[in-house]
DNA sequence: AAGTGGTCTAGACCACCTA
DNA sequence: AGGTGGTCTAGACCACTTT
């Protein structure tokens, strides 16, 4: 009962709710109707046909759609709304929006893609089989390429952290971070117990940064970090290095993570894979 | 003189374009206000606003903005534009909208960034110094492996075609790819040519697939591949594998390449970067 | 001049959340 | 009940492109 609640949830008590009148300058595409009455909202449901169309090859790549103010007049919806749908499309990248010229099918080209880091979302999302084991913590003076990093004085002293994430009870990324050692700053006391990867990835509400940088790159394991993974040495994974900034820009962490990548499937999709 | 026509392109025929009068309902924020003359949308500049109030910690991570009516108030805009500049801000990343609840300044959280190819699309926009070089291409048997891919029955001949990319007179990407022999599509005879490569990165207008996906790997070069990329055995490259679709959804051409991590820096930034 | 996408308004109603 | 985001309208005007 609560769901049929939801069921005639379109608005239905506009100045014109006429269902069996198609009214003026409706009702002249032969296929798909939109159903005000939907839970589905009109945008969405354009937006839905439109990209069936180009699925189907009605509209081929590099072709044009037709006008907003077309759509709009052919299903019976405001500008304003057409021009939504197709922002669906645009933010999917499936199209093409340029001024004065019109809404073209985008060609696909895999230089526009990207990779989402999602799956390594589950792996920390999945509390139960997550455990997080710190292997190292020290406070140490800082090698030249932390001194860069950071932007610290010659000879400054850092604090260092290695962790080690089980998943399923195996070892399945390691970590290890770098971060100023201020006694005061709260930010010490935490890093040793929860730290930028607990803190940040598990809701745990430490988060006083302004910004950071992620770079992705391949790497191979050496020996040591093989072992520690349980992997066999010179295996391929993926470096992931962080750097986090405070709200005065300065750099406050840096560190990176070894992760194999059946762990971290990156998957981009292009075109129209559903509907 | 053509510019300076652009700098007065806000509207100013409305209904109300009183510049001293601030009008019923506006002038009580008291720092920045919007120019409605300027040539950047006024969407654009709340947009900005909002953006320099996060990063100054106005609005602190995982507080609430102002509501949508609120904004549109104090900027003296309609609620609709307000609506669109926080959008821009959701857009971005920067904050979450919640349903009956608010606009909250999204915490960094590092699962939710992604990574772009458009480092790598600069190497291919750069004509002049890009050469491809097929070094290799014939008809053979699929093994196992591209039998699954294409989906194909066992025994059946594919064309494999291999790549050297140069950029600057240097090897730094090698391409393999494979296809369905089928002699009367028009696709091998392109294959050859120009391919999946050429014709979907270089505007050659060989497109006719529905959809695609691709997969990023870390990988570390064998023997042959290091040679051929003029690389030391052993180092660790970017394998980015893809595979293509017909409108029919059939796998029409699978491959992969290795990429120096130098050549395809693979960076994602959070929070708030600019102003 | 006509057509296209882009911006903007001043309203309206809806669904959801918190109190 | 009141506030918040979400959808929608029927207009208007603007900037850009093509004819």
């Amino acid at each position: 009962m609560t769901k049929a609640i939801c069921m005639k949830r379109r608005k239905n008590g506009m100045k014109n709710s006429i269902s069996t009148t198609p009214g003026p300058a409706a009702d002249f595409s032969e296929d798909e109707k939109i159903d005000k009455k939907s839970y589905l909202p009109a945008y969405a449901q354009i937006s839905r046909i439109l990209k069936q169309r180009i699925s189907k090859g009605i509209y081929a790549p590099g072709s044009r759609l037709p006008s907003e103010a077309s759509i709009a007049n052919s299903f019976g919806i405001s500008a304003m709304t057409s021009r939504q749908a197709i922002g669906i499309l645009a933010e999917e990248g499936l199209v093409d929006r340029i001024q004065g010229r019109g809404t073209f099918v985008k060609r696909l080209k895999f230089t526009y893609s990207s990779f989402g880091l999602d799956s390594l979302r589950k792996v920390f999302m999945d509390r139960k089989k997550l455990e997080v084991r710190i292997i190292n913590a020290k406070v140490m003076t800082a090698s030249e390429n932390i001194e860069k990093r950071l932007e610290l004085e010659p000879g400054s002293s850092v604090i260092l952290v290695e962790r080690l994430i089980f998943h399923d009870k195996k070892p399945v990324i390691y970590q290890i971070s770098y971060a100023l050692a201020e006694p005061e700053s709260p930010f010490v006391e935490t890093m040793l117990d929860t730290d930028v990867l607990t803190g940040l990835l598990l809701e745990k509400d430490f988060s006083s940064f302004k910004k950071a940088e992620l770079r992705l790159l391949p790497s191979s394991l050496n020996k040591k970090d093989a072992a520690l993974l349980n992997l066999k040495e010179g295996e391929s994974v993926f470096r992931l290095e962080h750097t986090y900034y405070d709200f005065k820009d300065v750099p406050s962490a840096f560190g990176w993570f070894l992760i194999t990548p059946e762990k971290m499937p990156l998957i981009s999709r292009m075109g129209v894979w559903h509907d």
